[in-house]
Formats: structure tokens, sequence, C-alpha cells
DNA sequence: TATTGTTATACTCTATAACTATA
DNA sequence: TATAGTTATAGAGTATAACAATA
């Protein structure tokens, strides 16, 4: 360990470099799915792939938005028909949501392309970068989601 | 170092816990300045410290976005009083942008919350650990960036 | 009363395309 | 012609607040 980083200059970097990761994520997505699809509709579409018959409620809490802006993520995804939105007979405030055959078409190839796009740019990194890069993203998804106490909004 | 890692899992990590850590920033950054501040906003501003005096076009390549995008995100600090936008004499199509005083009190205030809240997540996290997230951080920004051959739009 | 989901409203980011002014 | 910057347009994310329907 060559430096003494602290908390602070940690927040400076990852303000720093952490958008520019996003933007590369976000364009190999619209390259790699057409339609085009934003980060938060893909994550939506791989939840649901992963939890067919979700409801809303379900949605905004994976994505940790309000289930307002769920709303309307999924209402385009309905538009787009790319998920499909149905009532619970047997609960009748919930809605149950499913992709749709050309969602679940679309979300494979998304998958496909952005692994492909994110290993090329991986590549030349050696076993231990990429295992410190590993290391690192659980480190600080976990920081931020057990969260400071006295946490969100 | 207990596992190989593969670049797929390393992708497939990114995607997975990425987006939350910007959430994280964001909030942060919204919670902490008055009036509240986009990234990109926070960006802008700590660009604009650094070089002051700055064109358009620079602030459209550091953020690595069109000069369109740029100029509606500097339209709206200059809006808020937070950034001056004047004319460069000498170069009569040129722009130069600077911070105001409200906009450097912002900034310093911003930042001042949002080192402290990343602070608070980073707790208990070792020397070592915030070392790793710094490497990793460094590693990404710059594989994105240099990016696969083929690269961008 | 509490929960589920929607709608209205308002703001921001972002890109593309077309444009003006300057060099 | 090429560059700097703006504007128009379009679509997406996001939150808050108010609301309807259901439990």
């Amino acid at each position: 360990m060559a430096v003494r980083i602290t908390p602070e200059e940690c927040a400076q970097a990852l303000m720093e470099s952490l958008p520019a990761v996003m933007r590369f994520l976000r364009r190999g997505m619209r390259r790699h799915s057409n339609p085009a699809l934003s980060v938060p509709q893909y994550r939506t579409l791989t939840f649901l792939h992963r939890h067919p018959g979700a409801s809303l409620t379900q949605v905004a809490v994976d994505l940790d938005v309000t289930r307002a802006t769920a709303s309307s993520i999924v209402n385009r995804l309905v538009g787009h028909g790319l998920v499909s939105r149905a009532d619970d007979p047997h609960e009748r405030r919930r809605t149950v949501l499913t992709l749709t055959p050309r969602g679940l078409r679309l979300i494979q190839q998304a998958q496909e392309g952005t692994r492909a796009r994110m290993q090329a740019a991986l590549t030349g990194l050696t076993a231990d970068e990429l295992h410190t890069i590993a290391v690192a993203i659980d480190l600080l998804s976990r920081q931020v989601k057990d969260g400071p106490p006295g946490g969100e909004s």
C-alpha cells in the first residue's frame, strides 16, 4: 500500500470517475439493444426476469426509487411492448408485471452486448487488477446499502 | 487473492452495483447543497473551480457530453447565479466561464457535505480497503476512457 | 387507517439537428 | 470551411403532492 487514502479523497475519486463509468454502461446499452434501453429500464427488465409477476412496489424497492418513478418507468416499458401489466385477482390493489416475449428477447440481447462490451474494456487487466475491482465494487455497494445510520432521504 | 475473477463476472458486478453507488452520491448532493445540485452540475462547478475562465467546449469535454448538453447545464447554473458567463474579447466565439462567489460557496458546502456523508459510509473500512477502492476507481476510469478499440458512439 | 398504484407537475440530463456568429 | 456556442425538439429519470381504489 503506497499511499494513505482518506475518505475525502475516496469520495472525490468516486465523484470524478464514476459518472464516466456509468456513461460507458449507458452508451453500451443504447448501442446493443433495439429499441435502446436506459439503465433503469434494463434493471427493471432483469428484475422482472428474475421475479416474474412482481408488483410495482417490488420494482420500486429494487430500483430504490419512489413508486411514482417506478410507475412511469414501467409505463414506458409497457408502452414499448416489453412488459405486460395485469391485475392480481386476489389482491386487487396489486399489479402483476411480467416480461413479454419481446421483452425477454431484448434483455437477453442487451445483456450479451453489455457483457461483451465490458469484457472488451477490461481486456488487458491482470487477474490481480480484476480482483481489486471486484473487491472494491463489493465493498462499496455494501457500504452504501447498509449505509450510514440515519441514512437515506 | 482468494478467487480468480473473470471479466464477465466483473462486468456483471459493475452493472448490478454501480447504479446504487451513483444514487448514493446523487442523493447526498441533493441533501447537502442548497439549492440542490445534480451530479453534472457539481462536476461542472468543481471543474470551473479548478479551471477558472474555461470555455463551454472545455466543460463539455470534461463532462464527456455534447456541447448542446453542456450548454443547457451551464445555462441553468447561470440562471441560479452560480456561474457567470462572459465573452472573450480576443476570441469572440468563445465564452469565459467562472464561478460566482455564490457558486464558490455552494461548491465548498457541497464538497464538505459529500465528504462527511462519504466518510460516514466508509466508516469501518480499513486503510487497505480504502486503498483498494481508490485503485479500482482509477483502473476502471482509465479503461473506459482509453476504451475498447472501436469505442464510443 | 394503511397500502397500492396512478396522475399532475416540475425539474434535470441527454442527444440530434439546425442554426448563428466568428475565425 | 471549420469551430464555438445556442436553440428547438424529443424523450427519459426523478421527486413531491394529491388522488383513487382496495384492504
